[in-house]
RNA sequence: GGGCGGUUAGCUCAGCGGUAGAGCACCUGCCUUACAAGCAGGGGGCCGGCAGUUCAAAUCUGUCACCGCCCA
């Protein structure tokens, strides 16, 4: 037989700390093992559902996915323990172009390409790697101590999830929402295929604007138009003046010369152009530039390709330019155009570039032939259910960015050309297009290759992973989920879709409600960044300091908005685990125990004190996880534990004047009140706590210990407030804590809580006589006796008399308000009151202080 | 260019109409047998500038200045 290797807060000879590292790993195992964790549609429990946020499979835990968690834990367990049959939907995202470009990667170590082991042996390298290392981040998020359903735990890539995914697509394209067109997209010429909107990212560039002589067909002259991209004119199809511009007005209809080229442009009006930009004459290259090629379809103008998927010139450019690079293009037209002479002039030009937040390559605009969704009638229930409040946000302006976000929707370019992923349920045979579910029947059939984007199937996940499209228990139960915890980057890309997907497919919006976490930065105030290293370990912090100080310190940061890393914070939630294990250990050692079945009757003034105290903390925390107010929360919690209940109320319970029987009652409360934001140190003291039993995962929430006891709470309020004078007088007079000090109660009705304050105070009460020096206290006074020579009377006559002064300033402001005739008849009679009350005890105080300067003499 | 958020103690942040708060940092005492990763006491802010509304403004309105984010 050996003692179980874990940390013990028992009486006599238990570790002064609590030890993470040894002790979290066992309760992750409890946990799990206990079955808890595990949702039973079948029970007669009230529903609490969330679903995760999947992670990238590729992905491992940052800083955000660290607090994320943290929250959707707290509110999970905090839930749990109300009785409600939890389920927190567990997974990760297949994450095509990330988990692609690993396996490519890795490939490239050997040698080869996904070109040269075709499609079929790439996919199954990627679920290869998928096997092996997609369960990272899941076994971190144990670490963290999420207690997600393990037990349920999906994959985007599934085959019953990819059955759902097929299906909506095929259910879109028939309702004619999901469309095929040759449309401007966003190409990424690293990653050779299309990317969404959302991700490209603009940064400004400089490049050079250069000026280039179009001369104009009828040989009256030239228009001179500026670009920074001089190898597009080769796609040219016209030249746009604004229709208001004088210098230009007489030359729309007429045609111009492409140089290089021949080609005869039209010269057309259009009120995008810019008068005062550059020279007010516009060239337009409707391949390559998403505004021109708006334009170009108000005006009927054909658009012609120049750079191909490739990212390189196409060979209808002809040879001298065909195969070359956008830049060596755009130096070899600059070259031929000025043998031609017809440059004009080149100057240094700041603008905003789309780069590709994949890749980190310039983002190619160009016409490509791709499926689409076209938002517009998804979007419109989505935005009623936000309106009308079927969904909020918290913090609610967030409701405003979705909207107005939502409101101006675009396509949804759906296809990437990737092999990681929903292959388009689409085949082609000739002018052909079959969609459908299943392959088509007869031969000939050739499916498209491309796949979804990631974000369309991560749009299904809080359905498709309780089994929709069928009918399941789970489904039944568990939609929708109560509530979506996520950074604000991700409101566009998957909120927006998920909202607008479940109401399509569900009825009903996915959640109720959205909470948006804070963003944590670095602490420099810029966001964490891997290449700086400004980034944090979440795991590092576990080893360091232990999940339950990291969770702490997490939701302590966190706020209504972005926040900085405060590795100090995180120690604060460090030294809380240290402070409810030796509270624990000093309740132990003076023999409270656990297990009361109803509250244990408080007996003492102390004991009602800290039951209303905790009564309080209870139903105050309840409300703040109901409003998702995670930092206030742990602040309730950090101020109970320290300030009350161990700096008071322990001390109190040393002092004899609380009862163990309460005192372990009251910690077990605590305990289980603290479980949801540290539940690994809490499960540790509870299994210490005599009479406790089973798990703090599955404790009964915290029980309201008593009511609130106003009269209890105006006792202690009185002690507390007669030993911090008493303290700080002896601290002023630089005399050591162990001085005892003499002194006499005035007015002073401490009850039977007298023996605790002359304990805590370190004082003798007795007849203290005349020359006293007066203290006041509330509604008395302490008189206390000065030791003869140890007191520097000056200093402290001076201090009193600044303290005169400062009540004089108090005094003379709360009788200006009440002169003042406006404040009494039109505020509050309360505050009025308030103010009255504060004359008369202001004027008490400066009696008090005259009289403790008379004392000291002059 | 449009929109949103921020500017409060040395630092990180609360408060959002009734006399400025927390943690950390700082200063001074204490190794008081649960905890020195602790305890006790203390100093520190014309709440970005200006102008309004109000009996009363960090708090509401307008405006300016910086800082950050999002969308073009």
């Amino acid at each position: 037989m050996t003692e179980p290797q874990h940390a013990s807060p028992a009486a006599g000879g238990g570790d002064l700390r609590y030890d993470p590292a040894a002790d979290e790993p066992r309760w992750v195992d409890a946990w799990n093992a206990s079955g808890a964790l595990r949702a039973d549609p079948s029970s007669g429990k009230p529903a609490y559902s969330i679903a995760i946020p999947p992670p990238n499979v590729t992905g491992a835990l940052h800083i955000g996915h660290a607090l994320n968690n943290s929250i959707q834990d707290v509110l999970i367990r905090h839930h749990r323990m109300a009785g409600y049959e939890t389920l927190w939907i567990c997974g990760t995202d297949h994450a095509g172009i990330a988990t692609q470009a690993q396996v490519e990667k890795a490939l490239a170590r050997e040698g080869r390409s996904r070109h040269e082991i075709g499609r079929e042996a790439f996919v199954a390298r990627a679920w290869e790697w998928r096997d092996e290392y997609g369960g990272t981040i899941i076994g971190q998020l144990r670490r963290l101590g999420a207690t997600l359903d393990f037990s349920r735990e999906r994959f985007t890539l599934d085959e019953g999830y990819a059955r759902a995914v097929q299906h909506t697509f095929v259910d879109l394209y028939e309702k004619g929402h999901v469309y095929r067109d040759h449309y401007m997209v966003n190409w990424d010429p690293g990653l050779g295929s299309a990317i969404s909107d959302l991700e490209v990212e603009d940064r400004e560039v400089t490049d050079a604007l250069v000026q280039i002589a179009y001369p104009l067909a009828d040989g009256s002259g030239e228009l001179i138009v500026a670009t920074v991209r001089p190898e597009t004119m080769l796609g040219d199809t016209a030249v746009a003046v604004h229709p208001d511009d004088d210098r230009y007005r007489h030359l729309v209809g007429k045609t111009c010369i492409l140089p290089l080229v021949g080609r005869e442009l039209p010269i057309v009006a259009d009120d995008y152009v810019k008068p005062e930009f550059g020279t007010g004459c516009l060239k337009i290259t409707p391949a390559h530039d998403p505004n021109d090629f708006d334009l170009a379809r108000r005006h009927n103008l054909p658009a012609i390709s120049v750079i191909g998927e490739d990212g390189r010139i196409v060979a209808a450019m002809g040879e001298r330019y065909a195969g070359l690079t956008p830049e060596a293009c755009s130096e070899r037209v600059q070259a031929d155009l000025a043998q031609a002479g017809l440059q004009r002039g080149s100057e240094p030009y700041t603008h905003t570039v789309p780069f590709s937040h994949r890749s980190g390559q310039r983002v190619e605009p160009l016409i490509s032939l791709q499926w689409f969704c076209d938002m517009k009638r998804l979007a419109a229930p989505a935005i009623a259910a936000v309106e009308d409040g079927a969904v909020t946000f918290t913090p609610s302006h967030w409701a405003g960015v979705y909207v107005r976000w939502m409101q101006e929707i675009r396509p949804w370019c759906l296809s990437r050309q990737l092999w990681w992923g929903h292959q388009l349920p689409v085949w082609y045979r000739g002018e052909e297009v079959y969609v459908g579910v299943d392959a088509p029947d007869g031969e000939g059939w050739d499916r498209d290759p491309d796949v979804l984007d990631t974000w369309f199937s991560s749009g299904l996940w809080p359905f498709a992973t309780l089994g929709w499209p069928e009918q399941t228990a789970e489904l039944e139960r568990f939609y929708p989920t109560n509530v979506l915890s996520t950074a604000r980057d991700i409101i566009f890309l998957w909120v927006a879709r998920m909202v607008m997907l479940g109401i399509e497919y569900m009825g009903a919006p996915p959640f109720a409600d959205v909470y948006i976490h804070s963003v944590i930065q670095a602490a420099d105030g810029r966001r964490m960044s891997k290449s700086l290293g400004t980034g944090v370990d979440p795991l590092e912090l576990i080893d360091e300091h232990g999940a339950d100080a990291l969770r702490f310190g997490l939701l302590l940061m966190s706020s209504q908005q972005d926040v900085r890393f405060s590795a100090e914070k995180i120690r604060q939630g460090r030294q809380l685990v240290t402070k409810i294990w030796n509270a624990t250990r000093l309740v132990i050692a003076r023999g409270g125990t656990a297990g009361a079945p109803a509250p244990v009757v408080p007996e003492t003034v102390a004991d009602r004190w800290m039951a209303s105290r905790v009564t309080e903390a209870i139903d105050t925390a309840a409300d703040l996880i109901a409003r998702y107010e995670f930092s206030r929360l742990t602040d309730v919690i950090y101020h109970l534990v320290f300030d009350e209940f161990c700096d008071w109320y322990l001390e109190l319970l040393k002092h004899d004047e609380a009862t163990a029987a309460v005192a372990g009652d009251l910690l077990e409360q605590i305990l289980a009140l603290v479980h949801p934001v540290m539940p690994f140190v809490t499960e540790a003291c509870w299994e210490q706590l005599p009479g406790s039993s089973g798990l703090m995962l599955v404790h009964a929430p915290p029980r309201r210990p008593s009511a609130r006891d106003g009269h209890a709470e105006a006792m202690v309020g009185a002690l507390q407030e007669a030993v911090t004078v008493v303290r700080a007088w002896r601290s002023r007079h630089g005399l050591s804590p162990k001085t005892t000090l003499t002194v006499a109660l005035d007015d002073l009705d401490l009850g039977r809580l007298a023996p605790a304050f002359a304990g805590l105070a370190n004082v003798a009460i007795d007849d203290v006589g005349e020359g006293a020096q007066v203290l006041a206290v509330g509604a008395g006074q302490i008189r206390i006796v000065a030791p003869v020579g140890q007191v520097d009377v000056g200093a402290e006559r001076a201090r009193l008399v600044a303290e005169r002064d400062r009540v004089d300033k108090e005094l003379a402001r709360a009788e200006a308000m009440l002169a003042n005739d406006r404040f009494v008849s039109r505020a509050p009679a309360a505050l009025v009151a308030a103010e009255r009350e504060k004359v008369e005890r202001f004027a008490a105080e400066r009696q008090i202080l005259e009289e403790q300067i008379g004392v000291l003499g002059t």
